[in-house]
Formats: C-alpha cells, sequence, structure tokens
DNA sequence: AATGAATGAGGGTTCATTCAT
DNA sequence: AATGAATGAACCCTCATTCAT
C-alpha cells in the first residue's frame, strides 16, 4: 500500500484535509470557501493563496485518488502470479483496500465528477476508463485463455469494479470485519462474478 | 413494471420533472429554485405553491422512488417461483429492470441522500434497508436450504443491490444492449455472487 | 361611552379584528395579507373583496378609531359642568377610558401612522390636531380666566394628551387598578400639570 | 451631556447611522437592507461584515441608546442635590435633554420594541425597567420625605418619564423653544405631576 | 504568508396582488 | 362571496472572489 504522502506546505494541506471533510459531508456545491476555512483554521483568501479556484481545489482532491488509484491497481496485479485469476483476485482486492483506507476520499471522488467543469470532467473520465480497462484486460485474458467462463466479460469487468468501489459507500472503520477480510471476500466475488473455474488461496 | 402515474396536478407534475432533470445535471445544492423554475416554463414562486421547500421536493422525488423500488422487489419475488434461485434472480432482474427503466431518478435518489435533512434522512434509510432486506432474506434462505454456497451472504447481498443499482450510473438508453438483456445478464451475476448451484432460465 | 358598532358585513369584520390583532402583535410591515387571512379563516383572496389594498384596511383602522376619539372628547367636554377645570378633568378621563377601552386599537393607531403612505397620513394629522386643539382650548380657558397658573400652555396640553394617550402602551386589563380608578387619576395628575387652583371631586 | 463616540470603524458607523435613518423613516420591517446599504453608500453584503443580521443592527442602536439613556440619569441623580425635588427635576430635564438630543435614535428605541425577537426584547424590557425604577426611587424617597403629596407615586413615575421621553415624538431641533427651554419646563411639569411642596429654580 | 474589507451575483423564500372559476 | 393558482418584485442573507495591506 503506497504512503500517501503531502507534497503540500503544511497550509496547503490542512486546507486540502479540511475541503475534503467538508465536501464529504455536505457536497461541493454544499460546501462554502468560508466553511473550508472555518474547518482549516484559516480565512477564505487563504485559500485563493494555494489554488486559484474551489474549482481548482476539488481537482487536486480528485486528480491525486485516482492517480493513485490507477498505481495501486497496475502494482497489485504486476506483483499478483501472471495468471488471470490470481491477477483478478489481486486486482480486485487491492482495490477494495485502498478505498477502504480513504473511504472520505474515495466517496467524494466517486460522488463529485458531476461539480467538476467540463475540461476538468474529460479528465476524470478518461483517468477512469484508464482503471476500468486495466480490469478488463485480465478479464479479457481469462476468458481467452478459458479458466473465466462469464458470456459477458464486459459486464462483469464492470460490476466487479463497481462493487468494489462501492465498498466506501458503507465501510465503516472499526466494524465487524477488517478491511483485509473484506478485501478478501470481494477478491472471491470477483472470481465468481467472472465464473472462474478455481478460487485463489487468500492470505 | 408499474406505470408511474402522476398524482399530481399538471402544474406540479411539470415542476417535479424539472426539479428530478435538474438534481440529475447539477446535483440538488448545484440547482437554484430559479432553474428549477425556467426549466419548467414557471417562475420560482409557482414552486413554493406545490411544495413548502426545495427540500421538500427532493424529499417526493426520493421517497416517491423508493417506495416504487420496494413495491416493484416485492412484486418480483412474490410472483417468482418459491424457491431461492428463481427468486433471486426475479429480484435482480427487476432491480435492475427498474433502474434503467427510470436512469434519471434512480441517479439523483442514490446520490443525493447526503441533501436530505437529518429527519429525511433517517426516513429514506428505513426504506433503503427495507429494500436491502428482501434480497437478504432471499440469500439467507437459499444458503439455509443450501442451494446458495456463498460463505459470507451479508456481503454478497450487499454487492447485488449494489451492482444491480449502479447500472443506473452507466446505462444509456439506445446503447447496444436492451434493458432486458442487460437484467437477464446481472439476474446470472447475482446467482453467480451467491455460489447458486444451479442457474435459471431467463424468460 | 360609544358602542363600537360593526358597520361590517361578518366577512368584513372579521378580516378587520384580525388585521388589528396582527397590525397589534407584529406591525403593519410585519404583518403579511397571509397572515390577516390566517387569522380570519380565510384567503388572502378574500380581504380583497372589501378592501382596496392592504393600506386600505390600515386606513380603516386607524380612521375610525380617531373619528371616535374626537367624538369621545367632544361629548365629554361638552356633558361636563361649563368650567375649565371640570372639563379637563372629564377630557382627560374619557380619553384614558377610552384608550384604555381599547388598547390594542390605540397602539396600532399610535405606532402605525408612519406606514400611511403621504395622502392617508396627512389626513391622519389633521385628525390628531383636531383632538389636541380640544384640550388646549380648555387649558388656554383656564389660563385667561385665571384658574390655571401654568406658564406654558401649550406643553402642558400636549404633555396631558400624550401620558394619557400612553396609557394603552402599558395598561393590562385585569390589573391593579380599574381602568376608571387609572382614569380618575390621569384626570387628577391633568390638573396638577397645568398647575390649577382647585382639583375636582371624582365621580 | 456624554458625547456620542463611534466606537466603530468608519464602515460600521456609516452603516449604523445609514440604518437609523431609515428605521426612523419607515420602521424596522419596512426597511430592507438593500435600503440601508443604498443609505450608507455600501452593497447589502457589507453590513453582513458588521453585524450578523438586520435584526443584530437594531439591537446595537437600541441597545446602546438605552445604556447611555440610564447612564445619563444616573449622573443627573448623582449630581443633583441630594434632595428629591432637585433629584426629580434634574432626572427629568436631563432625560428631556438627551432624548431630544437625538430624536431619531430615541424614537426607534421606542417604536421598534416590537421588532425585537424575544430575548432580545427581554433584555431591552430589563433596561427600560432599571431605568424607570431610577426614577421611582427618588419618587418615593419624595413621598416618604413628605416632600411629594401625590397619593400615586408609582402612576406618577411613569407618566413623568412617558411625558419626557415623547418629547422626541414631536420635537422638531430650530423650533420655538431650545431643548434647554423644554427640559427646564418638563422638569417643573414633572415636580407639578408628584405634587412637590416646592420647585426649583432652573438654570 | 496571511487577512479584513468589500462587492456583484445569486441563494431560498415570501410579498402584495390579480384573475379565472 | 369566495378561492386556488399564478406571478414579478422584493425579501434577508450567503456566495466565490478580489485586493490593499
Amino acid at each position: 500500500m503506497p504512503q500517501r504522502q503531502p507534497q503540500h506546505s503544511v497550509g496547503q494541506e490542512s486546507i486540502f484535509q479540511a475541503a475534503l471533510t467538508c465536501f464529504y459531508r455536505h457536497g461541493y456545491d454544499g460546501t462554502s470557501v468560508r466553511d473550508i476555512a472555518k474547518a482549516s483554521g484559516t480565512t477564505p483568501a487563504a485559500m485563493y493563496h494555494y489554488y486559484a479556484s474551489k474549482q481548482d481545489l476539488l481537482m487536486d482532491i480528485i486528480g491525486r485518488f485516482m492517480e493513485q488509484s490507477i498505481e495501486v491497481t497496475r502494482v497489485a496485479i504486476d506483483e499478483a502470479k501472471d495468471e488471470p485469476p490470481a491477477q483478478l483476485f489481486a486486482a480486485a482486492r487491492s482495490h477494495v483496500l485502498w478505498n477502504a483506507s480513504d473511504v472520505v476520499s474515495s466517496f467524494v471522488v466517486n460522488s463529485e465528477i458531476r461539480s467538476l467543469e467540463p475540461d476538468n470532467r474529460h479528465h476524470n473520465i478518461a483517468q477512469r476508463d484508464k482503471l476500468q480497462r486495466m480490469f478488463d484486460a485480465v478479464v479479457a485474458r481469462g476468458v481467452e485463455e478459458g479458466v473465466f467462463m462469464t458470456p459477458w466479460p464486459r459486464e462483469a469487468s464492470r460490476a466487479v469494479v463497481t462493487m468494489c468501489t462501492a465498498v466506501a459507500t458503507w465501510y465503516k472503520s472499526g466494524g465487524e470485519l477488517s478491511p483485509e477480510e473484506i478485501a478478501d471476500r470481494y477478491g472471491a466475488m470477483a472470481l465468481s462474478l467472472v465464473g472462474s473455474t478455481l478460487g485463489v488461496a487468500s492470505s
């Protein structure tokens, strides 16, 4: 699991975090620049020192998270045994873990796409597609090699990503199951979904 | 599939529809009462003739859709053969169909829960739970009867509802697949997810 | 004490009374036509059946009360013994009684002059002057005849009317003193104010 | 006579003054925030930089004036010769002077109590009572010492305050009488009202 | 790096009034 | 005589943003 490194100054970081929390609780349009300033203990004008606009802040939040989502998935697939079932299991598992590790960001990223202005939205959609295609590729290869029996690889692949991402909408830390346990189960369910001929031993 | 009957006066109905479209495109907080008025060809004041507030309008949209979601699922389960696989298939299938039949409402309902004020939100959560429990019951019975092999019935049940609901986030009418085809596939995937020992012939 | 006769239809009367209460509690500008309608159990449109506007309603309330104020004072002076002390005592006494008999109207009349539109206000000011001049005349005659010793008849006369009118701002029915008792005391105080050489036996 | 010192920034002061004028002319409910902005040469938003709300502005106006009214009266009584007639004369005199020195504030303060929200109103009533009790105490002592003959000290005391305060409702600067002359006359009338056995030489 | 002041535009909501029924 | 629907204007207030300091 990669570290979430600041890259920001402490002033910027506190604003970034405050915005994240606000957007999570009240949405982008439901959050005012004043709300962010109050939550970060600064003034509205301070935000404009680091970001050109409120929209720019949202882009930073979303873009950063998506970049890392892609990276995390790529690493998971690369490090898995070079066979579709192991790769799909690893990809689904790491995607769940990643989203569960930062439910707040995940939720904001997945619910505020609409609040992006056109150009920013296009960029985001491209990132999303890139992530989806990584899963698609694994599933497609599994079908080619005859280890995944699903007749609808595209739908199955989409369903896998959807259900893993959605974990962030209901997961609460401190719940009955640890993120790792949930991740294992979702890995297994992903294999079910594509009609894998064989399971994968969980850690 | 039940008809969406107005029950509203024409004035109210046009406002209802306009709000739905606006909320879908720009979100609750991103939509002004003036936007709704413009979209419905009336004035801001007209909305207040039918609804006590913008929030009240949102509640009407969400409450109505959720009520019907529950009803549709209940009918699907009731009318299916009295066996868990057939019931789960029918429930998933009808849930997909229902959400695909009104992507706009579905999306708004599933993305604007946060915009509900506390009391309204509690009511909505109760409705959501009610729907989830209908799926839970079918899956639980299947596990008891030994026809569903999943070791995690609760997670699987949640994943089924999640992925079916999410169809509304990407389905576009006029696409490659008809709603019925998609619904069939999701019914089958639901059975995969719970480890059903046998499939079900689609209609 | 003259009777307050309706002259209105019952529909109009209930609106008149409702408006009076509303204006008393929240002021003219603080009262909406809807408030009046609600308080009278009708609809906003009903008011327009009897009055041309909200302003017109206010004029009815104020004009009617002022007319009667003048009439009451005239009768009191006419019926008193033809001597300044008796007349001033009677005028002050009846003015207190009149205002205490309908504190609500009195308060509205004396606090909403400003809410009158120019033409209406001019008419109201004329009525007010007419009332004041009745007291002025009595005081002036008393001074001429040497029974009132005040060196400032105008100020004293104004102070008398002012303090009697103001009774409505604090009098609460059911209080320690009856309106008659208060009226007697104010009659006596009025004589003090003008430096009357002799008191007047109260009834 | 204490100076009315700004204590405000110039921005706030100009808004304060503009509001005062508007409230005086059209009442609290009859004045819009835009009216105040226009009158002060700023924008509606500027007011919210200094005050939390329009109501808050009203409270500032009323609270500040009442505080000073009390202070002015206290000083007048303290600095007068330590005998009830001198004290009542001084108190009435200074109360008239104070109200005449700022007719606008006085009028607003005495006519917009109703526009205060409950909590604010309670605070204001307490201030009013405090002022009234200062007069009550002087009159009561005069009666005890046998120098005031009135049989109704409470009513007389109230009438004194009432008539002095009301000067602001009719006094126009530049009129026939100077504020000092009017004040002297009202001081004398106050003594008449309580049946003082001896007058007080005016300045 | 940080902020208090300021603003034009727009937020949700209520207004007095009209009019067809 | 009475009302539900409708509307344009205005309500109080908050918005994202700028700028001098």
